[in-house]
RNA sequence: GGGUCUAUGGCGCAGCCAGGUAGCGCACCGGACUUUUAAUCCGGUUGUCGAGGGUUCGAAUCCCUCUAGACCCGCCA
């Protein structure tokens, strides 16, 4: 491979860049301003892959940026969307008489922001903050209140037998031959979906619905039998998802947008009203997988395994979550919070690839791995390497010290020869790696079978350690104890390691039993005697 | 019915999207060190890259077919 086949930083983000752009000239659009827009959704608890949408968008932004051209992320909340369901573990709020009204005109429950679906959004916003990334951001509620889309609007209802026709062609929904695209929000009762459209009237611009009762999944939802008419450009209302993706990259102007493949069908048909109604090629797009949670390993039961950017940043940097979600598009990907300790020392390796301390002899894939390394830093890589302390080796020593465990483990590190110096950096490792030793190393009192004979040996060693002078050989005066009682030395270690530890191995335990200290190691012990 | 993804040592995975020496962790084996456990350190073994075909000087990687599994869509957004 050849230098100048490289483009920008040689990672997919680039490659995406460029395509868009090749795209763009052979389209002879105006390249003044790329956008590219991130979808948030509000009606549940966003997810990690929520945040990852934006975030690749974001990166996509980067990558234009860098090749010379301006760009711009749109952060689209879909709070016009009827609540649909209650989320999990939303129960207690009385969220029901809510059912099938847009989330933007249902109360918070947790009365901290406008409406229930601007505190969704808000918990998205708040992650895409926590981790740096810069956005616009729009509502749905906002662009329809001020007749954003109405032109294109009123293209799609002029159309809307060729476009029910054509989503029918293209993926078998038939439900639009028969009803418009549109969704007005009924003004008496306020509710979604209930109010059927049944007739566009061109020149008015008005949508005539009836309000009355539909299922929602297995529910039936009440309508309250309001006949009325929705003015596209000024009442509340929206346009099927099936459409509406069309409407708004056109009046905003969207180059780019990623979607999951959930969505693929929505995508396909859009691109094709975009084209052929509204006349205005479609974005360029990218799809991806979507994070499965992992089979079998029930990581997280009280929150229902739902794993949000705020819960990731509690064990792990806002990096660890870009480079996640910046080292692959593609591929299915089983995701949970065991993924973190991985990611925090893949980025030192980065990070020592990038300032040389590791080599790599291929030179497209150095060239990635900077490339990476400088996109987890959204472009702006720290002047100088970081120090670098292994996650993993802060879970197992906070696992062993929680009490002043910031300054136990601080010490330790030091004792190791792991840092030099105490550094605010390695006291946040220490908070992230104790969370994460606290969340996910719950050990199980183990059941330690014990006879008369290892009973006895314990108590002993109680006794020994229990004494007010420092003990020259701990190490020596457990094998000892076991030796001089009949015990093979190699299953009286095990005892004392399952009953402190929980496992049966663990450090060089004499050593260790200082550290943690030997009265304390003799309460423990005491209690199995 | 339509679609997407996945398949790589015993186990778990990376590498594939821009073809160029098949890698990592765990496990396993050997050695060093410690009077003796464990830990640690050093070294090592383990592969028809799911099957078959094609493109290429060269394929885990690109293309086609097949097999198995997972997921998404076929309510709605």
């Amino acid at each position: 491979m050849t230098e100048q086949e490289i483009i920008g930083k040689g990672t997919w983000i680039d490659k995406l860049a460029s395509e868009l752009l090749e795209r763009e000239k052979a389209l002879g659009r105006n390249t003044d301003l790329l956008r590219v827009e991130s979808g948030l959704g509000a009606s549940g608890i966003p997810h990690i892959g929520s945040l990852g949408d934006a975030v690749r968008a974001y990166g996509v932004k980067l990558a234009l940026e860098n090749l010379g051209y301006k760009s711009e992320l749109i952060a689209y909340s879909d709070d016009l969307d009827g609540l649909r369901k209650i989320p999990e573990g939303m129960q207690e709020f009385g969220l029901e008489e809510h059912i099938a009204k847009p989330v933007s005109l249902i109360p918070d429950p947790y009365g901290c922001h406008d409406s229930y679906g601007m505190h969704m959004s808000n918990i998205l916003l708040d992650g895409l903050d926590k981790v740096g990334i810069k956005y616009e951001f729009r509502r749905a509620v906002d662009t329809y209140k001020q007749g954003l889309l109405k032109d294109q609007i009123h293209t799609i209802l002029q159309n809307s037998v060729k476009i029910g026709d054509k989503i029918s062609e293209l993926v078998g929904q038939e439900k639009y031959q028969k009803y418009l695209p549109y969704f007005p929000v009924c003004a008496n009762c306020n509710r979604l979906y209930t109010a059927e459209s049944t007739e566009y009237i061109a020149d008015e611009k008005k949508v005539k619905y009836t309000c009355h009762d539909t299922e929602i999944g297995s529910k039936t939802v009440k309508g309250c039998g309001h006949i009325g008419e929705a003015d596209i450009g000024k009442d509340l209302g929206k346009l099927a998802w099936k459409v509406e993706f069309a409407a708004r990259w056109k009046a905003f102007d969207i180059r780019f947008e990623a979607y999951g493949k959930d969505i693929m069908d929505s995508v396909k048909v859009n691109d094709w009203v975009a084209d052929e109604i509204l006349e205005c090629p479609h974005p360029h797009h990218v799809k991806y997988e979507m994070f499965l949670d992992k089979g079998g390993k029930k990581i997280s039961k009280s929150l229902g395994n739902v794993i949000t950017a705020q819960k990731w940043l509690e064990f792990g940097s806002p990096k660890s979550i870009l480079l996640l979600l910046y080292k692959r598009i593609t591929g299915a990907r089983e995701l949970g919070f065991d993924d973190i300790p991985g990611l925090m020392s893949e980025y030192n390796e980065l990070e020592d690839i990038y300032f040389g301390r590791i080599k790599v002899d291929n030179q497209a894939k150095l060239v990635k791995s900077k490339g990476l390394y400088e996109y987890v830093n959204l472009l702006n890589p720290p002047k100088q390497s970081s120090t670098h302390v292994n996650y993993r080796l802060v879970v197992e020593l906070a696992k062993i010290f929680k009490e002043n465990r910031n300054e136990r483990v601080m010490k330790k590190l030091l004792d190791y020869g792991v840092i030099k110096n105490p550094e605010p950096e390695i006291e946040k490792l220490i908070e992230l790696a104790g969370n994460y030793s606290n969340e996910f190393n719950e050990q199980e009192k183990t059941q330690v079978d014990l006879d008369d004979i290892a009973k006895k040996a314990l108590k002993l060693l109680v006794e020994a350690l229990d004494v007010d002078e420092e003990l020259e050989d701990i190490q020596n005066t457990i094998y000892q104890i076991a030796k001089s009682n009949g015990i093979e030395p190699k299953d009286f270690f095990k005892i004392l390691y399952q009953i402190i530890l929980g496992t049966s191995r663990g450090p060089k335990i004499g050593p260790f039993i200082s550290d943690i200290g030997r009265k304390q190691v003799a309460k423990t012990l005491s209690e199995y005697v």
